[in-house]
DNA sequence: CAACTAATGTACCGACCGATACAGAATTAC
DNA sequence: GTAATTCTGTATCGGTCGGTACATTAGTTG
């Protein structure tokens, strides 16, 4: 049975794509009503805006639903145990940063830049998503240092959180790298030298002077 | 030779450090005049405001500028060639860690909070002293990892840009890290094992399986 | 056909935005 | 003293903010 009613004369999952756009471009508070319906299908009027998404933070938080079940898949491979832990960390920084710096969007990464989005008090349920999303890849990091504790890939010394705030940081980093156009290619190189913390940290890798 | 007309009636530069607090904790469009009038000297008048610091986007390049000689400052030591770079680089990441988790001030660093101020073409020039900040600190550390090389402590392969992009990205992201609250202690350790991989470049550091 | 449903266009709401006009008050300069 | 200078308080500016009332239009259902 079809929808009744009279139709809408635009795209409404393209007008989603449209405001995660500019959300993630200028954040929440610095979206306006009028960027918004602007940018939707040539420019709507508000009423049609408040009856397909109910209110401006209601749509922010369908756009961030739909950047987290798209975009940040990118960093799932955190969870996959059939990986290697070495590999999931650094197949998750490749793939975020070519995914940053893909065109057809925003540079960087929405849940990163997102740290800003609203700070009052009034609009901390906005945030909230993104901060709960920050706090999972947070975890995914930690659980694949210790899977690599686990194996005997890294020095039972090392603290979990620890080396896992390297690369979070450096992941969060990445964004306002991304915005300032630094090149991928640097960042990518950066990867591969981020990794040797990783590398150092296992007991394979001999310290100290050259064995003589 | 004193100061004519009548006196203010408030701490001109407490206020600017009130307001410095404010756009740091929230951003530049996301702090209202309202905001800043309410937090300088238990409130003061629009006109009192504007013969004070003359416009919104006046006051927060003040304030940036204040920011920049005061708490930025934590890096400056990138630029301190009497310093072994490897110890600068690390000197760097502590103190902007402290100063970054310090009480009285909101958390993380308002020059990569700032890649979110005014992303609107008309106030391009509003966050145009923090990004001048931010490729300053950046080409600090491709220095630190140059004269790394030149000294001998680092492999001569390694391109200064892409280990300076670690450090770089693992700084712009402590301040998401500081404002979700990841503890200190944590932070710090994490500055530990990041610097590893600066002492994996290092020739001196041996590779590949024990030497038999 | 009429009844129902849902999106549309116009016109508008109160609140807040950054910023000012104007007159009065407080201080210094002469 | 008076003039010059500068901040203060009140009141307000036009514009934009997010959000709605209301009648109309286009579609499905019976």
């Amino acid at each position: 049975m079809a929808v009744m009613g009279r139709p809408r004369t635009f795209d409404r999952d393209k007008a989603v794509d449209e405001a995660l756009h500019l959300f993630w471009q200028n954040g929440f508070e610095a979206t306006s009503l009028n960027q918004l319906k602007a940018a939707m299908g040539g420019g709507i009027s508000a009423p049609s805006f408040y009856a397909a998404f109910g209110s401006k933070e209601a749509l922010f938080q369908e756009c961030v639903q739909r950047y987290l079940e798209t975009y940040a898949q990118v960093t799932e491979c955190l969870w996959d145990t059939d990986i290697a832990p070495r590999d999931a960390i650094e197949t998750a920084l490749r793939q975020s940063a070519r995914m940053q710096y893909e065109r057809g969007h925003p540079r960087g990464c929405m849940v990163g830049l997102g740290v800003m989005s609203a700070r009052s008090e009034e609009h901390a349920s906005v945030s909230a998503a993104l901060t709960r999303s920050r706090s999972r890849t947070r975890k995914g990091f930690i659980a694949c240092v210790q899977r690599g504790i686990d194996r005997g890939e890294l020095d039972p010394g090392v603290a979990p959180e620890a080396l896992a705030a390297v690369f979070d940081a450096f992941l969060m980093g990445l964004s306002v790298l991304a915005r300032d156009r630094v090149r991928l290619g640097v960042v990518e190189a950066g990867i591969s030298q981020v990794m040797l913390a990783w590398d150092a940290a296992s007991p394979k890798h001999r310290r100290g002077p050259p064995c003589a």
